[in-house]
DNA sequence: AATGAATGAGTATTCATTCAT
DNA sequence: AATGAATGAATACTCATTCAT
């Protein structure tokens, strides 16, 4: 054992760190400007929480702007496909379909950097209306297709009554609006509010919307369960 | 008659201005505040949409974050209360007190500049601690209260499954959380989502919550309220 | 007598300033731009020089470019035409008309700030190819068709010999440079070299040439008048 | 037939380019100098120019000062000796050795890189007076030196009018001042004022200036010297 | 009270220079 | 010797704040 692998070689770091250098900026670009937005985060901050200087970041990104853009793109790309792939082949209830979506969200977005995304977005579109275009084609319009795919095979198999799909979608949205952004925003992020545990949490608010949507009462699927 | 109304005298003019200067301010302040943010938002941005020159802001606020502070101060203030008043003596069950609870808050609140507020702090909280404790303390720990008041007197009552009260409030309040962002928030505000009307969606939601805490289901109490 | 002119009160020495601010800076600019050049000269130090501090530059021109473009477009306007219309109306010996034109020339352009113009545009213009195109048809083209025109007009008039009028333009302008850059070029404007008085080098050169183009040689000219 | 041309050996190459690389460096930093001025000229651009990366110029010149200063001597050095060699032992008319010494000097310096040193010099004196001065000892002095003498020989020998030699040195440098800049700065680059040649304007200059010192008219001292 | 010209601290960005490989 | 990643001093530009009018 002559060779302690705990002591890096400089040459070794300094090849290592150019491969990772970007990934290291971004990340720590994502959480400064998820914490403090966009315009109060320095590039200097930046710089510093990756570990390197001011110019360094510019050796990687042209401008504050392209950082910007490149953290909005890096955070969002092809979750959503991890996310909608396993739902196709499911064979249950469409309320444990349900459930199970709003957790798959958790599990691959909602508990994932990526839901700094969504806190950005909302508070800074308005600044940066492409980046918010982009985000509302590759994020919002997806992900409510997935949903309501989800009520919509409800529907067509008899479970769900025939309701409009678009409102329960909103309710299942607000629950994981509310989800990621109790994550990043100071007064979601309280003592007592996050006391739940979000997995806890979304099972909870899925048995809810479901109960909402069933064709029949649950007292009566009660009830008839009760009879046969 | 002598005074010619289409001719105001300066000297009332200016006065009535006067008068009405801080609102004004304070006015367009929040709307670019809660548009761009607070580093993005510049004071001359403000005073041009008030209406008057940079230099005049600084003639009723001492800087930029006194006037953030008194944005979020005076759109806060005893609205809660106005709130909480008519909740106090209403007689009726709790499924409807809860319904009402939730629209009167969009009828107080929700539908006000102050939800802009909320989306202020959800944006620049990090950044100012101790406004977003300010908020915490007159916004968020007062109206959990109330809410969870009307969970109590459900429970109390025996209309309520005896739940942690809590599970609850945060359901109701994720509704609430996103009907005040809807109306600020880039992604929330696009044309699909904002299709639906917001009473009508807190009729739903409400409806869904109370259903979901009924002690036993609708139908059971219907069917088993007569039974027994 | 009262007030005495020499005290100048705040006010109006403010409400003057403002007027002359633009004229103030522009005129530090081109001092800076042409002894320094573009990027070596620090819009501070502009500033400094014209009394002011560095916001106060970009109050009055929004970019370090748009001050460049300024100070040659406002150095270059209608000097030219001073200069032609004088020469319309002339009626003696078209060698008379050469000298008249570049002592001319020396007054009204080449011993005004705008000499410092051609200096900056020598130095400049591959950097900035618009202004030096602006600057070759507002000045360049203009010039060289006066001064095609003064040798045409001693052509058609038997004066001079029927020769390219452009190889004497060549010449001419050849004189007219040397001159402009003498004031403005460390080496063109040592010790030596400006011994020489400007108005009696373009006397001299104005001869030299106005020889030259003769359309019998100066010889013949005074045998042939001593002749007579 | 043993070494393939086609194959370069790595070393023989590397040799080969260790040897040239200064002059290469020294070759591209001039243009660049010339063309955008020494601010604006990058070393980057320069490495990039001679093939080389950006640390590499900084392995022959310490810093882009030296590089600088390397370049105007490089330039400068010993080629007015090869000019006024060939002057001594010249021994036709002096309207003739003017001739050549002015076509001389476009063969030998102006027509080669280093009429860009002088463009350098009118656009950068000002700021690297050490350089300036250095120009001007090694290039102005010499060179008004050697026109000084070939004027001095025509008024000694009696073909020159006795006037003061520099106001007709003046002259001579002005036109060659004029073509040297011609060929590097965007004004006087441009497609009408190029279309002359440089050989052919310097013998019409020649003369115009000799005829302009000759001692009699050329006329009378051809007929007067006939007749003498 | 109101104005808007002036200021200068603060930030994004560039680029000469260093240095580990 | 050569590379190019990393650095940080220098500079254009912004904007909250001041102040003479």
């Amino acid at each position: 054992m002559p060779a302690p692998a705990l002591i890096e070689r400089p040459g070794q770091r300094r090849e290592r760190r150019k491969q990772e250098r970007p990934g290291e900026l971004l990340e720590a670009a994502l959480t400064l400007f998820v914490e403090k937005g966009y315009a109060a985060t320095r590039i200097e901050e930046v710089a510093l929480r990756a570990g390197v200087s001011k110019g360094t970041v510019f050796l990687y990104f042209p401008s504050k702007l392209e950082l910007f853009k490149e953290v909005v793109h890096c955070n969002i790309s092809n979750r959503l496909e991890q996310w909608s792939d396993f739902l196709q082949q499911f064979e249950g209830s469409s309320a444990e379909l349900l459930r199970l979506t709003m957790l798959l969200w958790w599990e691959r977005i909602g508990s994932t950097p990526a839901s700094g995304i969504s806190k950005l977005m909302m508070s800074e579109g308005h600044n940066f209306p492409e980046i918010a275009d982009f985000f509302h084609r590759a994020v919002i319009q997806p992900g409510q297709r997935i949903l309501r795919s989800v009520i919509q095979r409800g529907i067509d198999r008899g479970e769900f009554a025939p309701i409009h799909p678009d409102h329960a979608v909103q309710g299942v949205i607000s629950v994981m609006v509310f989800l990621a952004l109790s994550r990043h925003c100071a007064p979601l992020n309280s003592r007592e509010f996050m006391s739940i545990d979000p997995v806890h949490y979304l099972n909870d608010q899925a048995q809810l919307i479901a109960r909402g949507l069933a064709r029949t009462s649950p007292a009566q699927q009660a009830s008839g369960g009760g009879r046969s």
